[in-house]
DNA sequence: TTGCGCTGGCTAACAACGTTAGCTAGCCTC
DNA sequence: GAGGCTAGCTAACGTTGTTAGCCAGCGCAA
């Protein structure tokens, strides 16, 4: 049996949804078993009756926004003349608006193998398209975005940069 | 050279120290305070008549590996006929050299007023001569590279890309 | 109706974590 | 010698993820 985000039981689903709150409004240092239970009434230990363990619920989170990307990024790419700046306008803003879950998604190796398959293609066939069919310029479009977002998230850009002109350098070159 | 290594007693440089070892051993999960006790044969409440806590610990190290990767961006610029393709290849060879470091070092918002001032301009000013002076660009470039290696570490490519390729493409976009 | 078993809660507990309080052995200085 | 500082210690607290074991309620079958 594949152990899909679809595969999971209605009750799981609350679990990840309260889990997903709870990341977006308080960090990952807010996301604990203990809060994620008393969001639901319930006591910690009842959440494995449902799931795993705590990683299980973070490659849930994993899953449902790298699918809620994939959707973002080919609605945002559909029939648009500038493809790339839409996917680099909507790769950041949802990076934007979910600062930790993007973190949670990007900080570390992929849990390839918990997760449902060609998830991961969906959004890169998208940028590949967007780029012009060249893979090794997709993949440094893609190190720009991430690199971008990650170091605007961190707040590493001297106080004062102008990230919009930022982003316009490097696709302007890539384009 | 005035670091935040001289505002340090001896005995905190030696915590720091092994600090440094177990984190690119073991990986943060290893970077304990009894395990940094442990290693200098004390036991952890010890640690804290040296270090305010493990925040400062990590501000510590942060500290240390801006300012080698500041060393090394400089000597590895310094007369090169292609500086910006010596300073990739160097900032990739540092982060695939100390991965967990290097991730320590950039995946949170940088603790300025803990840094020592001046710090983060040193590779920030290597990085714009090397680019040709435009900050976009510089900016952009950072922002590749930094992208570059944070997938590299994270395993994020498709297995058999060619990393090498995508970085090529980036760069001369870039130049 | 009685009884079986599953589901989904619960409490108690454990190990590991960062951290604080309070004690003390040793050493330097007056 | 006396005082005080340095740098260690033990004990403990609160929080984390997680496991074990118990039990109420429900559906179902004999």
């Amino acid at each position: 049996m594949a152990g899909s985000a679809s595969a999971l039981t209605p009750r799981a689903r609350e679990i990840v949804g309260i889990a997903r709150e709870l990341l977006e409004r308080d960090g990952p240092s807010g996301l604990s078993m203990r809060a994620i239970a008393a969001g639901l009434g319930i006591k910690a230990p009842s959440l494995y009756k449902h799931v795993a363990d705590k990683g299980a619920l973070e490659v849930a989170l994993i899953a449902a926004g790298l699918e809620e990307m994939a959707d973002a990024f080919e609605s945002a790419t559909a029939g648009a003349d500038d493809p790339l700046t839409a996917l680099a306008l909507e790769y950041r803003r949802f990076a934007l608006a979910h600062p930790h879950l993007y973190r949670l998604m990007m900080d570390r190796p992929l849990p390839r193998e918990r997760l449902p398959a060609g998830l991961e293609d969906r959004a890169g066939s998208v940028l590949v398209a967007a780029v012009g069919g060249d893979p090794d310029v997709a993949r440094a479009a893609f190190a720009l975005a991430h690199g971008m977002v990650s170091l605007e998230l961190n707040d590493r850009f001297p106080p004062g940069a102008d990230i919009d002109a930022a982003w316009k350098a490097g696709l302007a070159a890539l384009a």
